[in-house]
DNA sequence: CGTCTATTTGAATGTACTCAAAAGCGGTGG
DNA sequence: CCACCGCTTTTGAGTACATTCAAATAGACG
């Protein structure tokens, strides 16, 4: 059960046995249904989540009320708002269910907590964040250098499979595109 | 002399004089010229630098020979490839001058060595971490959701008075158009 | 002053969008 | 089980945004 998460931090620190017990005894767990809206715009980012089955958005409602995708957070992803998460301030994104998703989760005292007793942690999210920050540098360049053809391969290498679980709309919401033009695109090849 | 890296600090962490002295002391400045590449890609980015007068910017070259600039840095900027930085690893971005510029500095091993000594500082970094990758997640929005138009009068609040300062070019790298269509955009108001 | 690069302008083209309509698909209730 | 409703996806036609190529002009720097 707690395979995948322990997998994942093992990525970028070494737990011991009793730091695996300790972060599985702080960690939560909960099913959510596929639409269900984790956290609204405004709303405080209370829990950092991860994807253990299914698969989050996280996106951005403009003021005309269309929403972009800013990323997926199939399995083994973690999601979170993290200006609002770590400031525990009010968020600018939201997060919703793109399929019935497992998720384990903990809240911002949990986590404050478990830095007291794993501080090997603080490296991980440290080096989360970082990671992140960089995708999304990346991700800019490709936003504002690359066509739509482009991004749209690009979004298929780095989410393989995803294509086929969810609906065309949230994908070219992701790569900033119509529906109907993605839809064109696909014909193509 | 210190005067504005230390009221940069104070943005987000308190320090009592003695810490002041000791950032102080650790600080290196330099001067460098117009032009000058500061890091170039596949180098490791051994400094982490703050922008006390003129402008830096940070870029990518593709395969094609084309550069994408990614950020500005003027004064009271924080300038540096955080990935390559905080690994010592290999760097995707370039660093240069695009003007005459005077500079504050610090290696990896005298960050950590002042990170010792004047503990805050960590929390200044993280800050500092998560507000780009904040800042990032908007410009994706932004440059996927927004035409040239919007994405221009968005960098001419954000960077005041730098319209003036740096090359045409310069800004339809960072805007993602040529140089051509922010001419005709220009022309228009 | 001359050279080199950056910017402007015009014309033609390609990329991506809107509007509109039709077809497909999934869930719900009779 | 099927008919219907609502939502997503496809397709066509016309349009707007942004690019390329080329040539002229303006600026920067030695």
């Amino acid at each position: 059960m707690f395979e995948f998460i322990l997998e994942n931090l093992a990525l970028h620190v070494t737990l011991d046995e009793a730091e695996q017990r300790l972060v599985e005894s702080a960690l939560q767990l909960t099913t959510i249904k596929k639409n269900k809206v984790l956290l609204s715009p405004g709303e405080i980012c209370r829990n950092i989540y991860f994807v253990n089955k299914g698969c989050l958005r996280m996106y951005h409602t403009d003021k005309q009320g269309a929403e972009h995708n800013i990323s997926f957070c199939p399995e083994n992803w973690w999601a979170v708002d993290i200006a609002s998460f770590s400031n525990q301030s009010p968020s600018f994104y939201a997060i919703a269910a793109l399929e019935d998703t497992e998720l384990f989760y903990l809240s911002y005292s949990a986590l404050e907590k478990l830095y007291l007793q794993v501080p090997k942690l603080e490296r991980f999210f440290r080096i989360l964040t970082q990671n992140g920050f960089n995708l999304y540098q990346r991700r800019i360049t490709s936003a504002l250098s690359k066509t739509a053809e482009e991004r749209y391969l690009v979004f298929r290498k780095q989410y393989p499979g995803l294509e086929q679980r969810i609906a065309q709309k949230q994908i070219a919401s992701y790569l900033g595109i119509t529906p109907i033009f993605l839809s064109r695109l696909r014909k193509k090849r």
